[in-house]
RNA sequence: GCGCGAUUAGCUCAGUGGUAGAGCGCUUGCUUCACACGCAAGAAGUCGCAGGUUCGAACCCUGCAUCGCGCACCA
């Protein structure tokens, strides 16, 4: 067996090992299997998207709970996939043509359907390599397309079976419209933005009493012209006397009423409203409970259209608004303009304003809703963190009904045709997948991305697959789809019912919902391409490995919060990579074992015991944070044992038996270990799965089995045996607690690390002087004496500790810095004294504090007195 | 306006009732026979503020402040 190299190169090993896992078909789930079930679907990434930090975050999450599924014997599927994006992936087609002074328009429906299947040939799939690389073990013999034929005419279908239950329906509405991307949205597609504006207050002359005019305040003077009423509060006694009567509209001169409605707040601006029924929600309302008309002064790409008004027709809405208001102040009927701060809608996508606006779409009024809360709150699906039961809940007992139709050419046709010419003018439709015959036209629209996602957890299974592995397991996914995604993948679960029975335990889509952080850069901001301050996780990989990626971002992304992105701690994650590989390193220096070696507890050394007592602590506390999902305690708590427990501690301290020539010892040591490098390489296992793999074959723990670690059970805990256990850890503590306090010693006496130095121990307990030689060691001391008797050449320094008291005999030194260093020591003593002494002296802490909180106190409180007046002693005895 | 989350060392964060912790950064010593992507020591915190509960509060309760994120028809 070769030496190994003193750093570890995860360049080299990360592919070979992912290469071999493919090779073997390590991932590949059998839906025939008799092992326990464990599946997880990808939240698929758009089709012609790079890897992001997100995605790594999610995705090694992901990998993670797979991994380990399949070390506890479950027979894992992860389904891997991508999503067509529908506006996406269109948004940046169109994008690229406009390089060619091109728009879709120019090219034609089918043409431009051409162009982007090409783009997406060049630029699909990228993120599923990217995926690769960092190791994920998705089975990607079934990986899915949201377009994949069948899974089209799925989504279509379920489009027929809403249509046929009436729960789909078309109709002429008011819609969120972007006119940028031209097509209607859906509500969370609209992202409420603050925005700095002014408010115009625009004076509208009474026609039956010239020259009295009433004030409006508006944002909007550019739809002045569509105004058809003024509204004020029924009980506003300001206008009591105005209501029935009639207004000049400024623009667009016209006679138009004033009305009452509840809804109009009299603390804004002057209390009038301006009704716009055609460019606003809530002014489309009071048209209708006041029976006015809809007049409509915007295009499509929200431009004016308002041929009376020429000096505004044909202007860009925003180019218009500040027209509207030059030509108002010409007529004098703008009284006064005020700065405005308003939440205005924004398109997620093209990033403009979007406009209220009256369309033809199609609806979905969502079913199930009642069962889709009662699931979640009932934990028949778990949320964790769980404080988003909230928002979910709160987002259902408010739903509206969901506009799935888009004025967008990519993505899956909605499945209705209309007999001979226009669409708008039949109102006879055929609602099916495929044509009724000849003289049919499709509807033009697609439908909503996530009109296709929500059927993501069981479409992408073939019936045997359903059988066996849905309901999944668990769903890893980000907060800010929880809306799109996840609520409506439920409400799809409990609809169509894909499960084996018709139990709604059965056709739920996943038990348990994990949600991601969101990942931030360190200035708290969300990671973004515009920013530029979004790192290339490929980038990183390089750097530091998959592995060391992996690790870094688990450890510091606590469950349920945001996370601060920094590139150190990804440093770390490979630092942590290759002090396990030098630990492993160590380890083969000394020759392997020849077969797996038994622990014999009785054979033991204390420190081993120890560590074994670590191990076992460290095996229970990742249990528990696994099935919390607290992937950040198991990084940590993996990260100490190994790096401090095992390495800084263990090691060290064993280092005494593994270089003796006693081979009992000797081997005993090398046992422990090897124990201990086996158990953590398989508890690591699922967060750095590449480095492990490499070690646990270098170091030959398969044996001749050629078995990969993701199917090897994870460590038990061992049976150390009772009381002598806790009486050598407590030794072993102690032991540990003297060579800081010696250390300390060391150090404040300016002895250089490589300098040996004479260390003695006065007490009375002799059987320490066992552990002399583990102490020296530790301490790097020439001598280490154990003695009931000494006395301290006059420059030697003490440390009071639990062993007794230590002395680093020294001929000469700094009396001031002893000096000073003891009355240090001696302070913290007394405070630590007085604090116990004084929860002793309370009665009711003595009385109702738990007995074994109280002889605690009690023990501090010798063990305080004891080594205060220790150094008190060295104190004045000091020259 | 309503809801949710956060506030602990210079930074990033653990810590849910009993002696305030880790990593990074900083200071100091060390290329000591696995590892300088390392080893060792050290300095550094009125646990956001104010009340309350309790023998005892970073932790539980109430209020407030600041920051962040959702939701909502303020034109």
């Amino acid at each position: 067996m070769p030496e190994l190299p003193k750093t570890y190169d995860p360049n080299a090993v990360e592919p070979k090992w992912y290469a071999r896992w493919l090779e073997k078909n390590a991932f590949s789930a059998d839906a025939k299997s008799s092992k326990p079930a464990f599946s997880i679907v990808i939240p698929p990434p758009n089709i012609t998207g790079v890897l992001t930090l997100g995605h790594v975050l999610n995705n090694t999450i992901q990998d993670i709970l797979a991994r380990r599924a399949r070390m506890l014997g479950h027979e894992v599927l992860w389904l891997p996939g991508t999503d067509h994006a529908g506006l996406a992936t269109q948004t940046a087609v169109e994008k690229s043509l406009r390089k060619e002074k091109l728009t879709r328009h120019d090219l034609g429906r089918e043409e431009f359907l051409r162009r982007v299947v090409v783009w997406q040939e060049k630029h699909g799939g990228i993120i599923i390599e990217q995926l690769k690389r960092l190791g994920c073990s998705c089975d990607w013999s079934r990986q899915r397309f949201t377009l994949d034929p069948d899974y089209a005419r799925a989504v279509q279908q379920a489009f027929v079976d809403l249509y046929e239950k009436g729960l789909i329906y078309r109709g002429r509405r008011m819609i969120n419209w972007d006119p940028a991307a031209l097509t209607a949205l859906s509500d969370e597609e609209v992202i409420p933005t603050p925005q700095k504006s002014a408010l115009y207050y625009v004076r509208y002359e009474l026609a039956d009493e010239p020259g009295k005019f009433i004030e409006v305040a508006t944002t909007r003077p550019e739809t002045i012209m569509a105004d058809v009423a003024l509204a004020v509060h029924p009980d506003d006694l300001r206008y009591r006397g105005m209501l029935g009567r009639k207004v000049w509209r400024p623009l667009a001169r016209a006679e138009i009423p004033i009305v009452s409605d509840e809804v109009i707040d009299p603390k804004f601006g002057t209390g009038v409203l301006k009704v716009t029924p055609a460019h606003d929600k809530v002014d489309f309302e009071i048209g209708r409970r006041h029976s006015l008309p809809v007049i409509d002064v915007l295009t499509a790409e929200g431009r004016i259209t308002c041929p009376d008004v020429p000096e505004l027709h044909g202007l860009d809405r925003f180019e218009a608004r500040t027209k509207a208001a030059e030509l108002l102040t010409k007529a004098g009927l703008l009284a006064k303009t005020e700065p405005h701060e308003s939440t205005v809608g924004f398109s997620e996508r093209a990033g403009v304003p979007i406009e209220p606006r009256l369309s033809e779409q199609w609806f979905l009024r969502y079913p199930k809703t009642e069962e889709a809360l009662r699931v979640v709150r009932e934990h028949l699906i778990r949320f964790f963190p769980g404080h988003w039961e909230k928002v979910y809940a709160r987002w259902l007992e408010n739903i509206q009904d969901w506009c799935i139709s888009r004025q967008v050419w990519w993505g899956h046709r909605v499945p209705a045709w209309y007999e001979g010419g226009q669409v708008s003018d039949l109102p006879d439709v055929g609602v099916q997948i495929d044509s009724p015959g000849e003289g049919w036209t499709q509807d033009p629209d697609t439908l909503d991305t996530w009109f296709s996602s929500w059927l993501w957890a069981y479409q992408t299974m073939d019936a045997e697959t359903r059988a066996k592995f849905y309901p999944t397991s668990v769903l890893v996914t980000g907060p800010d789809i929880i809306f799109f995604w996840v609520a409506r993948m439920i409400i799809a679960g409990l609809e169509f019912q894909p499960g084996r029975t018709a139990a709604v335990e059965d056709n739920i889509p996943f038990r348990d919902v994990f949600f991601t952080g969101l990942i931030r850069d360190q200035q708290g901001r969300k990671m973004s391409k515009s920013l530029g301050n979004s790192p290339d996780p490929l980038e990183l990989m390089a750097k530091y490995g998959a592995d060391g990626l992996r690790f870094g971002l688990m450890r510091i992304a606590p469950s349920g919060q945001d996370i601060r992105f920094d590139e150190k701690q990804i440093e770390e994650g490979r630092n942590f990579a290759t002090k396990l590989w030098n630990a492993a390193r160590f380890r083969q220096m000394h020759g392997l074992s020849e077969a797996q070696p038994q622990l014999d507890p009785a054979a033991l050394s204390i420190y081993a015991i120890e560590l074994l007592a670590r191990l076992n602590e460290t095996i229970a506390a990742i249990d528990d944070a696994f099935r919390e999902y607290q992937f950040s305690t198991v990084a940590q708590r993996l990260y100490e044992f190994v790096w401090a427990d095992y390495c800084d501690w263990f090691v060290e301290a064993a280092k005494s038996d593994i270089f003796s020539e006693d081979s009992a010892q000797k081997k005993m040591a090398l046992a422990t270990m090897d124990h201990v490098l086996a158990a953590s390489l398989r508890l690591l296992h699922p967060f750095m799965p590449h480095v492990t793999e490499e070690l646990w074959t270098l170091l030959g723990f398969g044996g001749a089995a050629d078995t990969f670690l993701d199917f090897i059970a994870p460590p038990m805990p061992i049976d150390l045996g009772g009381a002598p256990v806790q009486t050598a850890r407590a030794r072993v503590r102690a032991v540990y607690e003297t060579v800081e306090a010696g250390r300390n010693l060391r150090a404040e006496a300016r002895v250089a690390s490589n300098q040996k130095a004479n260390f003695v121990l006065r007490t009375t307990d002799i059987s320490v002087a066992a552990e002399a030689g583990t102490l020296g060691r530790l301490l790097n001391a020439e001598t280490f004496e154990v003695a009931a008797e000494f006395a301290p050449p006059a420059g030697s320094s003490i440390a009071a500790t639990r062993l007794g008291e230590l002395f680093l005999v020294l001929k000469e030194s700094d009396r001031a810095v002893e000096r000073e260093r003891l009355e240090k020591e001696v302070v913290k003593l007394r405070q630590d004294l007085a604090s116990t002494q004084g929860k002793l002296r309370n009665t009711s802490f003595t009385e109702r504090a738990p007995a074994a909180v109280v002889e605690e106190h009690r023990r501090r409180e010798a063990d305080f007195g004891k080594r205060l007046a220790q150094l008190e002693a060295a104190l004045i005895s000091l020259p």
